[in-house]
RNA sequence: GCGCCUGUAGCUCAAUUGGAUAGAGCAACAGCCUUCUAAGCUGUAGGCUGCAGGUUCGAGCCCUGCCAGGCGCGCCA
């Protein structure tokens, strides 16, 4: 309906700019107006025109309005205020909208397959090997995969990719904690030095490599030898927790790339072969780091790459002075991996701790490929916990974070999922621990379940009341009159289910998967409102019927919102 | 000092990528359950959208400068 009228604009417009072929043509958009009595569609299409034609909006729009050919279901068209054009549909064209949704079901919203279909590789979570998940990383977790969802729900081909960061010093780091907790659970005395890792998950990955290797052997080696020999086993370890951490929240993903690989199959010195020959590297001395004490400030002469020739402020370093590869060599040659793997687009979801690596992951791939195929950063904010207003103080090092899991376990999922998905990612997120905890209506997440719930209660009272079953539960819907929907909050209620389809395409198109949460908050609401003042289940059967087709389909657009976002729809509370 | 993010009701957040009278929840106050689930609904109150300029038909949104908070700033990942 929305693209008919548009296309009816646009046909006007045309018309009208035929005497101004010099006339740049202003794009025609349609919204949905906040207040009822702006009809169903705005254009505000004459007010940008304003200047072009050196006349008013109101004049504009009256030419408009002359011009135009309106589809049949437009009731009809006014000018408002500075030169809005409100649009008014006949009440039953948006009403018989609801046998749609009913007989697209779960599909409602979705595109099976899009023109401009893309493959894309979204990169989340990507937490250290090294620990568990902690909150902030449930973030981004959940976030990015509301975002997988939301890019496949409209006819997006998404891979979801776990980049494991299985290299460099803190492997060492944690194959030697794990080795204290070794020799502790075969009663050594051990001190325990600042710098490892403390956590109680280190002394059971300990217990279990126990079972896998002999002590004796082990304890024979250098430490060297013995790192080499239990360090895989001990990230294994790490892994298999986080993916338990992960499928507590419900994620999977498709695809885990260990950053070791990069390495060891010499793809990251490749790399750095072909920036070297590009004439993008140069051996050069970087002057001292800002803003921070330097103590030990040494100049030296590294290998850099020229990152400010594409827009960072200061060049790189790609390899330690002994000569090892940095981290950020290795995530260049990720990054390009990705691309040759063949995908359009590539997604990162990072912490906001990384905000100061994006220009030059970016930079970095505008120097190796010059297609437009850039990475595309989305920079989660932290989440500040506190637990009854205080502030928790998180440090893996002290072993003082909260984990994921723990916050999962007391508060469950769909809470933690919907509450990481209410605000926009640019915005810091207070979390509370024991607000979390509350059943309360300080969970969003309750409203909008209660909203599906409720439904449910009233359709299995409706088919205890007679009702025909498959007006209920079936497609038996052809020949129920809509005409009879006809009060304020059913008319809001309809307008609110015909948004869903443009609010998911327009998360997809932004990347914010939060807007189908505030979405589905909207449409409970809308609901509940409804509830209150209008009786399904009447003596009147023709009103019954379409009633229990609208309320039908609010259940399964909440359903189908929710699921997007990974939250569950119990059918009782 | 520099870069990125944020600043909206007492609190937590929205505001259809510049649109019409800035909206929800919590907290406060006043109401609504012998009728489909009160984890709900209705109403009242609450705002110089951090401050000051600018751009235009029109600014919470864009530009400039301040103020405040968060994150980051060499061979950690």
């Amino acid at each position: 309906m929305k693209q008919a009228l548009e296309q009816a604009l646009q046909q006007a417009l045309e018309t009208l700019l035929a005497e101004h072929p010099d006339a740049p043509m202003p794009p025609v958009a349609l919204n949905r107006p906040k207040q009822k009595d702006h009809g169903d569609y705005a254009a505000n299409i004459a007010m940008p025109l304003a200047r072009v034609l050196k006349r008013s909006p109101q004049q504009i729009a009256a030419s408009i309005l002359d011009v135009v050919v309106w589809p049949e279901a437009v009731e009809h068209a006014d000018i408002a205020g500075p030169g809005f054009i409100n649009i008014r549909l006949k009440q039953a064209s948006e009403a018989s909208a609801l046998k749609t949704i009913i007989q697209s079901g779960v599909q409602y919203g979705r595109i099976a397959m899009a023109d401009d279909a893309e493959k894309v590789n979204l990169e989340f979570v990507s937490a250290n090997p090294t620990g568990p998940m902690h909150v902030g990383h449930g973030r981004g977790a959940v976030v990015g995969d509301a975002l997988a969802n939301v890019l496949m729900a409209v006819g997006h081909n998404v891979q979801r990719e776990y980049y494991i960061n299985d290299a460099g010093a803190q492997i060492g780091v944690l194959a030697n904690s794990v080795w204290l907790r070794m020799q502790e659970l075969q009663g050594e005395k051990i001190d325990f030095p600042e710098g490892a890792y403390p956590g109680e998950y280190i002394v059971q990955i300990a217990r279990e490599l126990l079972q896998k290797h002999d002590y004796k052997t082990l304890s024979l080696l250098s430490d060297d030898e013995r790192t080499q020999a239990i360090s895989q086993d001990a990230i294994d370890g790490n892994m298999s927790m986080i993916r338990e951490d992960l499928a507590a929240i419900g994620i999977a993903f498709d695809f885990f790339f260990s950053e070791q690989g990069l390495h060891s199959s010499g793809r990251v010195q490749t790399l750095i072969e072909q920036l070297r020959a590009d004439g993008v590297v140069y051996k050069g001395v970087l002057p001292p780091p800002k803003g921070k004490e330097v103590s030990d400030y040494t100049p030296v002469e590294q290998l850099l790459f020229r990152t400010t020739d594409f827009g960072d402020d200061v060049d790189r370093p790609l390899a330690k002075q002994d000569g090892s590869a940095t981290y950020f060599a290795a995530d260049i040659a990720y990054h390009f991996d990705k691309h040759q793997r063949g995908f359009d687009r590539m997604i990162d979801v990072w912490g906001a701790d990384h905000g100061g690596y994006v220009t030059r992951v970016q930079a970095a791939m505008k120097a190796l490929i010059q297609t437009e195929a850039q990475p595309d950063v989305i920079l989660v904010q932290m989440v500040n916990l506190t637990r009854d207003g205080k502030p928790v103080k998180m440090s893996k090092r002290a072993g003082t974070f909260v984990t994921l899991r723990e916050v999962v376990d007391e508060v469950g999922s769909d809470a933690v999922r919907f509450n990481f998905m209410t605000r926009r990612v640019e915005s810091q997120l207070d979390f509370d621990l024991e607000a979390a905890k509350k059943k309360n209506d300080e969970n969003p997440v309750y409203y909008v379940q209660y909203a599906y719930a409720r439904i449910q209660a009233i359709l299995r009272k409706a088919l205890d009341e007679g009702v025909d079953a498959g007006l209920i539960n079936g497609n038996d819907i052809e020949n129920i009159d809509v005409s009879v929907l006809t009060a304020d909050e059913e008319q809001r209620l309809i307008a609110q289910l015909l948004a869903y389809p443009d609010t998911l395409k327009k998360a997809a198109e932004r990347l914010e998967p939060y807007r189908v949460a505030t979405y589905v908050m909207r449409l409970a609401a809308d609901f509940h409102s409804f509830y209150h003042k209008n009786r399904v289940v009447s003596e009147d059967t023709a009103l019954t019927a379409a009633r229990v087709l609208l309320i039908r389909s609010v259940a399964q657009v909440i359903s189908n919102g929710l699921s997007i976002l990974g939250v569950s729809t119990p059918e009782r509370m």
